[in-house]
RNA sequence: GCGCCCGUAGCUCAGCCGGAUAGAGCACCCGCCUUCUAAGCGGGUGGUCGCAGGUUCGAAUCCUGCCGGGCGCGCCA
C-alpha cells in the first residue's frame, strides 16, 4: 500500500470515529473526498479537502468540523503536525521518521515501488502501430508505436493485464498495389529491365529483395500469367515480406506485440457477415442511400444503395457503409467486426491512432458501443503528428518519391532511448518538434540527458565509494536533514504519478516527472559545490555518507522504474 | 457546412478525479563560479489561463455559446 492509500485509510477511519460519536450523520457519501500532496509544499506533506466536502450535507460548517478530524489526525503516529487553512483544508505535516521510512521503503521494494494493483487485473487490449503492410516504417508511425507501447507497460505496472496487438490491413487495395509492385520487382529480378517504377506503384527498393525472392520460388511461370494467377500469392508473400521488415523495425525501438491479428484472415473467417447478420437483427444496419459529401462534391459522385451502420444513433454525424457498391467490406465495415473480435477477448480496448484518423473516432466508437451494449470502454487515443527538423528546417518527406525518412535511420542516427524519451516528452495530442540537434544536446533543456545524467552521477558515486575503499556502516537515516527528506518527499510522489498516468492513459507524465525528479537531485547535488559538507562522499564522516549514498541510490531506482515504463535504459555514465 | 484536437508568461510546454497566491525550461535582467562533483549555479522581471455566460463553498480544469489556429470530412486506408 502506497503512503498516501495508507493516509486515505487513516482518514476514513477517523471518519467512521465521527459517526460514532455522533459528530458526523452515518452513510455521508465520502467520493469527493481527497487526500493528496498540496501544490505548495509549505501547506504541508498531505492535504484533505474533508471538512469542506462534508459540511453541508452534514449540516455543519467546515471549520467547525475540520477541528473535530483534525483533532483525531493529531493522535496518528506517522503524523507530525495539523492545521486548519483557508476555506477549511487539513494540512498535515507528517514526521521525519516517516520520510525515512519511505525512503527504506523505495530500497526494499527495488524495481516494485511504483507498481499498482489499482487495474485490479482488468484485461486491457492496446492496438497501435497498425502501419501498413506496404513498407519500411517510418517516422510518421513513430510516436504511436512508443506511446502505445509505454502506455501498456504503464498499465501492465499499474495492474491491469494488457495485451499488444497489431492490426494487420492486408485486404484492401493497397494491399494489391503491394502485390503488382512486387511482381514488377520479380520481373526486374528475372533480367527484365523495368525503367522506372510507375505511378501508383511503391518505388521503394526494399521491394527488391521480395521480387528475388519471389523469382527463385517461382522461375519465369508468373511472367507471362494473368494478374488473377499471381494477385493472391505475391499479395501474401509481399506482406509476409513487408511484416517481418516492420517487425524488425519495431524491434530496433524495443517494441513487440503480443499478437498480429489479419483483416484478411477476419474476413475469411466471415466475422464480417456475422456483425453484420448481428447489427441487422439490431436494426443497427440498413440498407441506404448515402448523401452526397459536403464541401466539395466529388464528379464522379453517385448515389448507390449500400448497407448502412446507423451510427448516427450513437452521435456520429452521418450513418457509415459497411460494404461497397461491388460487395466488397469497406474499411469500417471489417474493423467493426475486428473490434468485436478485441472486445470478445478484453474487458478494455484502447487504439492508439494518427490524428488523420480522428475523423472516423465516433464511428468505430459507436460500432463498439452497439456491439457491446456499451459495456467495453473503449478509448481512442490521439497522436498528432511529429515535425522533424534539421539545423532548424523542416525535413521534407514525400511518400511518393519514396524519400521518407524511416524509422530504422533515426534510430541508427540518435539512438532507441532518445528516441522513446522524445516521443514522451509531450502529451500524446499536442504537436511536437523532432530536432535531430536538440534531442542529443548534452545541456539541462534536453531531458533526455537530464535524467539520464542525474542517473549516471547516482552510479558514480557507487562507483566512487568503492574505489575510495570506503568502510561503510549501515545507512543511519537520521543523518538526512530537511533538504535530503525533500528529496524523499518528491521520490515518494512516484506511486501517485504512475496511478494517475495510468488511469488517465497518458504516459507522457512519467517523462515529467522523471525531469522534475532530476532537476531535485542535480539541485541537491550543486549544494556540494559551495558547502562541501553537503557533499555526499564524505571521507571524514562515514556515517552521513552512508546515508546519504542510501538516499542517492534511492533516487536511482526511481528513475530506473520511472525510465523502464517508458522503454529506456538507466545509463550508468554519459559517454 | 459539419466533426475532432488545440488556445496557459515573448517562445516551447506542464498543470493530477474541480481545490488554497497558476508552474518549469528557454529568452531577458542582476549576481556568483575561472576548478571543484565537466556538460554551470543562485536570484529577478514577466500571465485578464482566447472571450462571454453557467454549475459549485471553490473553475485553467466541468457545461453552453462565440472567436482564433490545426487536422479531417466519399464506397480511401
Amino acid at each position: 500500500m502506497t503512503l498516501f492509500a495508507r493516509f486515505a485509510t487513516y482518514l476514513n477511519t477517523v471518519l467512521d470515529q465521527l459517526e460514532q460519536t455522533g459528530d458526523l450523520p452515518p452513510g455521508l457519501d465520502r467520493k469527493g473526498v481527497t487526500v493528496e500532496p498540496p501544490r505548495d509544499p509549505a501547506h504541508g506533506d498531505l492535504a484533505t479537502n474533508a471538512a469542506m466536502v462534508l459540511a453541508k450535507p452534514a449540516g455543519t460548517n467546515p471549520r467547525a468540523l475540520s477541528e473535530k478530524i483534525a483533532e483525531r489526525l493529531r493522535a496518528i503516529d506517522e503524523v507530525a503536525d495539523v492545521s486548519v487553512a483557508g476555506p477549511g483544508f487539513l494540512n498535515m505535516r507528517l514526521t521525519d521518521a516517516t520520510w525515512r521510512a519511505e525512503l527504506a521503503a523505495i530500497h526494499a521494494e527495488g524495481a516494485d515501488y511504483g507498481r499498482s494493483d489499482q487495474g485490479q487485473g482488468i484485461h486491457v487490449n492496446v492496438e497501435y502501430v497498425s502501419a501498413n503492410p506496404t513498407g519500411p516504417m517510418h517516422m510518421g508511425h513513430c510516436r504511436g508505436a512508443v506511446v502505445g507501447d509505454a502506455l501498456a507497460t504503464l498499465l501492465e505496472y499499474a495492474g491491469h493485464q494488457v495485451t499488444r496487438e497489431y492490426y494487420i490491413n492486408d485486404a484492401g487495395g493497397q494491399v494489391d498495389v503491394l502485390a503488382r509492385s512486387a511482381h514488377l520487382r520479380y520481373r526486374e529480378a528475372l533480367g527484365e529491365d523495368v525503367g522506372a517504377i510507375p505511378e501508383g506503384l511503391y518505388p521503394g527498393d526494399y521491394l527488391v529483395p521480395v521480387g528475388q525472392a519471389l523469382a527463385a520460388e517461382y522461375g519465369d511461370a508468373m511472367i507471362a500469367a494473368p494478374e488473377s494467377a499471381w494477385l493472391a500469392p505475391f499479395r501474401q508473400r509481399a506482406v509476409a515480406a513487408m511484416m517481418d521488415m516492420i517487425r524488425a523495425d519495431l524491434a530496433l525501438l524495443g517494441i513487440h506485440h503480443d499478437l498480429f491479428s489479419s483483416e484478411a484472415a477476419l474476413q475469411a473467417a466471415g466475422k464480417p457477415e456475422a456483425a453484420e447478420a448481428w447489427l441487422r437483427e439490431q436494426g443497427l444496419v440498413y440498407d441506404g442511400v448515402l448523401e452526397a459529401p459536403k464541401g466539395e462534391t466529388p464528379d464522379d459522385w453517385e448515389p448507390v444503395e449500400l448497407p448502412l451502420f446507423r451510427s448516427t444513433q450513437f452521435g456520429d454525424d452521418q450513418d457509415r457503409p459497411i460494404k461497397k457498391s461491388d460487395g466488397s467490406w469497406t474499411y469500417f465495415g471489417a474493423d467493426l467486426a475486428y473490434h468485436y473480435q478485441k472486445a470478445q477477448a478484453a474487458d478494455q480496448l484502447i487504439d492508439i491512432w494518427g490524428a488523420d484518423h480522428a475523423g472516423t473516432v465516433k464511428r468505430i466508437q459507436a460500432a463498439v458501443a452497439a456491439l457491446t451494449g456499451g459495456k467495453t470502454r473503449f478509448d481512442v487515443k490521439l497522436v498528432q503528428m511529429v515535425r522533424l527538423l534539421r539545423d532548424g528546417e523542416p525535413v521534407k518527406m514525400s511518400k511518393r518519391a519514396g524519400n521518407f525518412v524511416t524509422l530504422a535511420d533515426v534510430v541508427e542516427e540518435v539512438g532507441k532511448d532518445v528516441v522513446r524519451f522524445t516521443m514522451l516528452t509531450r502529451k500524446a495530442d499536442a504537436q511536437m518538434d523532432f530536432d535531430f540537434a536538440k534531442v542529443v544536446e548534452a545541456s539541462k533543456d534536453n531531458p533526455v540527458f537530464y535524467v539520464q545524467y542525474a542517473h549516471a552521477r547516482i552510479a558514480s558515486l557507487g562507483r566512487k565509494a568503492q574505489e575510495a575503499g570506503l568502510d561503510l556502516p549501515m545507512p543511519d537515516l537520521s543523518r538526512l536533514g530537511t533538504v535530503e527528506l525533500d528529496l524523499v518527499k518528491r521520490a515518494a510522489q512516484f506511486p501517485r504519478i504512475v496511478e494517475a498516468a495510468a488511469h488517465n492513459r497518458e504516459p507522457h507524465r512519467i517523462a515529467f516527472y522523471l525531469n522534475d525528479l532530476a532537476a531535485a537531485f542535480h539541485g541537491w547535488w550543486n549544494m556540494g559545490n559551495d558547502q562541501p559538507d553537503l557533499r555526499v562522499i564524505l571521507p571524514n564522516d562515514l556515517v552521513t555518507t552512508s546515508a546519504r549514498l542510501f538516499l542517492s541510490q534511492g533516487i536511482g531506482q526511481i528513475i530506473r522504474n520511472g525510465l523502464a515504463l517508458m522503454g529506456v535504459e538507466a545509463l550508468s555514465e554519459m559517454q
